[in-house]
DNA sequence: TGACATACATAAGATTCTGATGTATATTTG
DNA sequence: CAAATATACATCAGAATCTTATGTATGTCA
C-alpha cells in the first residue's frame, strides 16, 4: 500500500468493495483496487489474506470456495454483522478526515 | 489517539503546526491538538516524543531547551528541509483522501 | 496536603503493514 | 514448446507506529 497513511484503511476497502459488487476474491479485490486507483493503491497479499482471515473471524465475513479448473478460488461476502459494519467504518472514514481537516487547514497566526 | 486511521498522521500534524506556530514543546502539542479537535484526537506522550526525537534525527525539527522556573521545556521548530516538508506531507494527505474517495464512493453495480 | 496539571522520557506489547518465500495451475509469447 | 508472466491461495520475519504502563520531577489549587 506504499503510503503510510493507508495503514488502517484495508477493512473500511474491503468491507465498501464486497457491499458494492456482493461476492468477491482475494486476487480480484487486489485488481479492482489497483484499476479504481490507477495504481496508487495496490494491496499486498502479505496484507490482504491476513485482513481477510481477521475480518472472517470477526464474523464480518463468510466464505465459499468455487473450483476453476483445477484451481480454488474462495469467495468473500458479508454477513448480517459485515453489512452493519460498513457503514459504520464509511462514517468512521469521514469522521477522520472532517477531524483532520480542523488541524491541517490551520491559517497562519497572523 | 483512539482511532487506528490516525495511525501516520502523527508527523503530519506536528509538522503543520509548527509552520503554523513557529515553535511548541511537547506537551503543548497535545493540548493544542486535544483543543483544536474538540477531544477528539488525544496524542499519548508515548506516540508524541518518539515521533519529535525521529523528526529531529530525520533534520526536520531543531530544538532549543528553555528553562521555566526549575523545569525544562524543550521547544521544537522546523528547519529548512522541516519547512520543506510540511507541504510534501500536506499534499500527501491531500492525495490519499482523493485516492481513498474513488475507492469509498462507489456506486452500487445496478 | 493531597490531587491534579505540567513536562520530560522510555519500554513492553499490540497491530498492521512490507517483502520474501512457498505451492500450484493457467496463459501468453518469443 | 519452453519460459515468462499471470492467477490464486497462504504464511512469516522484520519494520513502523501506536497504546498502556512506568518513571521522575516540579507547579498549582482546593
Amino acid at each position: 500500500m506504499t503510503n503510510e497513511l493507508l495503514k488502517g484503511t484495508l477493512k473500511t476497502i474491503i468491507l465498501k468493495l464486497l457491499a458494492e459488487k456482493g461476492k468477491m476474491y482475494g486476487y480480484e479485490i487486489t485488481q479492482e483496487v489497483k484499476l479504481m486507483t490507477e495504481g496508487k493503491i495496490q494491496i499486498t497479499e502479505g496484507a490482504l489474506y491476513p485482513a481477510l482471515h481477521a475480518l472472517e473471524a470477526e464474523g464480518l465475513l463468510s466464505t465459499e470456495t468455487m473450483n476453476i479448473g483445477k484451481r480454488v478460488r474462495k469467495y468473500y461476502s458479508l454477513t448480517k454483522e459485515g453489512k452493519n459494519m460498513v457503514s459504520v467504518k464509511l462514517q468512521e472514514f469521514v469522521d477522520f478526515i472532517v477531524t483532520m481537516q480542523s488541524v491541517l487547514t490551520l491559517k497562519p497566526t497572523l
